[in-house]
RNA sequence: GGUCUCGUAGCCAAGUGGUUAGGCACCGGUCUGCAAAACCGUCUACAGCGGUUCGAAUCCGCUCGAGACCUCCA
């Protein structure tokens, strides 16, 4: 594959426009993600973004680069504000549990890869926590302090926007005007540490009362939520990497913070391609926990919740999340979700049946024309809906063999089984549901009820396989009748 | 209030100057004892009003509507 490598263009954020992907170093790619701060149960709309990335990073790795894919565990230093008397996400947590934070932390983490394998999402090479990485933050906080962009003050450090600003525009990446942003500031209480209002926490001094904390050449206190992924991203990736992804909503302030670090401790801009992917919208609104608009996933899989109908397979999820780009808003509806399992039921039935397909000694339908359509789509921006909507071009050529009123050769039957194998399962992430039973005595039974059925059947005797069929489908057994006899699932 | 994004058929959603995206639903058909399933076909849309252009869903302007960020969020 590696001869595709250089056509896959990437949005940059940073420079509004799509981009041909020229990684650092040949062949290899740093990527970076923002993870989740763990104070509580992932929701659907943080797994689009994640899902997101794992489509990004599953397709640099089918281009064949070498990828080391970096995401965070956030586990200190979130707040719930910016004011400085701003509770960490974890500790008032831990707090209102009554428990040590460390389990908030462990439970929730536990929870998001569980969450993260039911989506088929691949786990990231490293995945770095916060607390994990104190000392790596204060030598990071020590070089900014030293070249002159952050200030102690009451046992905190800020960081000098400012100052920074002089010389290297702050707000680049989300497109603000430093004037603007200062205007809009909200004058904040408790703010009196700060020397300005857009200046960041780098580090928080701790009260007595704060139960999650470290020694520092400032006093015992914590890191603050910008640091950590400068930190982290920087001893993993290197000072400069290719890659760094997030939500839309991190844009500003977090990753404008995340440059405005790099800059100041290396001189340097530490990310090459910047990408965002969009929010999942309920109600038409941003998914959103503290806004009270949000979906679990164990929820979403169960049904058991006011706006579901029943539950989804997380693979009907995914094809849902996949039928749509992830720079652009999805808008979750149980409609939507029972549309997206009929098309991810289709294009699995073609998929068997392609895998059993009898070849012909030449070929009426254009395999490489196909083919070419998965790679154009993905080259562009990770375009996944183009890439279903292609995949559905060749669910079509499918049944029209399937069907006799197309043929395929031998050659071309094989390079087609093996593309969209690694596009449906490798590249976009499927899975084929796991079949109801392999259970060798519940067939047996049901080859005999589907044979004393068919006996029923061919006597006329409506009134017995009608009944059979009903029993069948009460005990949520589905009789299907086709051409060649009856079959179940 | 500031900055920005979006508005595509009944629903979800690609497309950013010229070739009917796609999925689901609806409707029609094939198959079937009936039904379901499956398959085939049909449905040719781009918020409104102007402008630029041989040609606009796409570019520009205005209007209306929705959302995001500016405070914690993926």
């Amino acid at each position: 594959m590696s001869t595709r490598k250089g056509v896959l263009a990437i949005y940059n954020t940073l420079s509004g426009k799509k981009e041909l992907f020229r990684p650092i170093h040949e062949g290899q790619v740093g990527m970076y993600v923002c993870g989740p701060t763990v104070y509580s149960n992932v929701h659907l709309g943080n797994c689009r973004t994640f899902i997101s990335f794992d489509l990004a990073y599953r397709y640099l790795l089918h281009l064949g680069y070498k990828v080391r894919y970096v995401r965070n565990i956030t586990d200190v230093g979130h707040l719930e504000n910016d004011a400085d008397e701003g509770e960490d996400k974890i500790s008032k947590k831990a707090r209102a549990e009554k428990v040590e934070p460390m389990e908030i932390v462990q439970k929730y983490t536990l929870d998001f890869h569980d969450v993260m394998t039911a989506f088929n999402a691949l786990p990231p090479n490293i995945e770095p926590t916060a607390t994990g990485h104190i000392i790596e933050q204060i030598e990071l906080i020590n070089t900014i302090i030293k070249n002159g962009f952050a200030y102690e003050s009451n046992g905190s450090v800020y960081f000098d926007v400012e100052k920074y600003n002089a010389n290297q525009p702050y707000g680049e990446l989300s497109g603000r005007k430093i004037e603007d942003l200062i205007a809009n500031s909200r004058v904040l209480d408790g703010q009196t540490e700060k020397r300005a209002p857009l200046d960041f926490a780098l580090w928080k001094n701790a009260s007595d009362e704060h139960i999650m904390k470290w020694p520092s050449p400032w006093g015992l206190g914590f890191p603050g939520w910008h640091l950590e992924c400068s930190a982290m991203s920087a001893k993993y990736l290197g000072e400069v990497f290719d890659i760094h992804g997030g939500g839309m909503d991190l844009k500003f302030p977090h990753h404008e913070c995340e440059i405005a670090q790099g800059c100041a401790a290396t001189g340097k801009k530490p990310v090459l391609y910047w990408m965002h992917a969009n929010m999942l919208t309920l109600n038409g609104k941003k998914m959103s926990k503290s806004a009270g608009n949000s979906l679990l996933p164990a929820d979403l899989f169960s049904g058991e919740n006011m706006l579901l109908s029943k539950g989804f397979h997380p693979m009907v999820v995914r094809f849902f999340m996949m039928q749509a780009h992830y720079r652009n808003t999805l808008d979750f509806t149980s409609e939507a979700l029972n549309a997206a399992e009929k098309g991810f039921e289709k294009l699995m039935l073609a998929i068997e049946n392609l895998m059993v397909l009898v070849p012909s000694s030449n070929s009426s339908i254009n395999t490489k024309v196909l083919i070419d359509g998965f790679y154009a789509a993905m080259d562009d921006d990770f375009n996944a809906p183009a890439l279903v909507a292609c995949l559905f071009d060749a669910v079509k050529q499918i049944n029209a063999i399937v069907e006799g009123r197309a043929t395929i050769n031998k050659e071309d039957l094989s390079i087609l089984q093996k593309e969209i194998s690694v596009f449906v399962f490798e590249v976009l992430g499927l899975q084929r549901p796991v079949e109801k039973s392999d259970d060798q005595r519940l067939s047996n039974v049901m080859a005999l009820v589907l044979e004393l059925r068919g006996s029923a059947r061919e006597n006329k005797d409506w009134v017995t396989s009608d009944k059979i069929r009903d029993g069948l489908s009460n005990a949520g057994i589905v009789v299907s009748d086709g051409k060649d006899g009856a079959s179940w699932k």
